[in-house]
DNA sequence: TTCGGTTTTCCCAATTTTTCCCACTTCTGC
DNA sequence: GCAGAAGTGGGAAAAATTGGGAAAACCGAA
């Protein structure tokens, strides 16, 4: 279960060092490769590989001719690159990957759960902003009774 | 049931002395490490970790293609960490925890019941001010026949 | 097919950061 | 006033980040 907040920056060659703590868990010791993939909001996804199959599987069984399915599809499978860390434990970010999340250097990484999500720092406090400074902050229906 | 509020000093490095009197309650006497997270109010979250779990499961469960899901996910899960008190009995608050909340130096330290939260100084007077000094206070809905 | 140039990949090493532990000072209660 | 506990700061060892560089692979052109 991935969780936390790490502030990181991308070297001049795109490179991103994922943090220490979640190498291990992300790579299952360093046995499987991860999956980096474009999600809509303009971020990226990291997922082990093993645990992107699944998911993979789920979009490729999309009504195909449905034109709902096509721009997902186009995205996070259009985007996906199967990739391995090297000795520093270093994803190399694919150009393309970088320009779609808009991504030069300060790059904040996320736990969600299942996988990990890259965000540009300064989109990233957008999005945060939004939640925090907006008066009040709405709960996704049927999830009114949520407390702390 | 946590309650009370202690004013304490984050270090140079940004360790946290947790009160004596709530370190046994928070760890269940040194047996379980603590969560931390981020709350929308830009204060932080302090769970004794077995106590983080069934919030942390109802967050995942939110509806994951709602709109509305995600940014609490980002925040509630994204920012969460866990932590072990060090000898002393301080955490070590992340770089990221602490720019989220505006914590440098001076920081309150409130029992919330299940929970604790720990606000920096100034914005606590701020959000305190905001209840006082404002006229009549409004009280949530359904709540109106609240009283001391 | 071969050569030159370019890009990519992999590895190494120095600097910086982190982590853990110890010691000193201050405070509190007896 | 004394003893114990708690708060505070610092330091050394270990680990991680970062940048660079050399070797290999790739590509295009002659």
């Amino acid at each position: 279960m991935f969780q936390g907040a790490s502030q990181i920056n991308l070297d001049a060659k795109g490179r991103l060092a994922v943090p220490t703590r979640v190498r291990d868990p992300l790579t299952q010791g360093g046995t499987v490769p991860v999956v980096l993939t474009a999600h809509p909001d303009k971020c990226l996804l990291v997922y082990p590989a093993p645990a992107w199959e699944p998911v993979r599987a789920q979009i490729m069984a999309f009504p195909s001719l449905n034109p709902a399915s096509s721009p997902w599809k186009r995205l996070l499978v259009g985007f996906a690159e199967e990739l391995s860390l090297d000795g520093a434990g270093r994803l190399l970010v694919s150009p393309e990957l970088r320009a779609f999340a808009g991504i030069d250097k300060r790059v904040m990484f996320i736990g969600q759960g299942s996988y990990y999500e890259i965000w540009d720092l300064e989109r990233w406090q957008q999005q945060l902003d939004r939640l925090t400074a907006g008066g009040n902050p709405v709960l996704p229906p049927g999830m009114e009774n949520f407390s702390l």
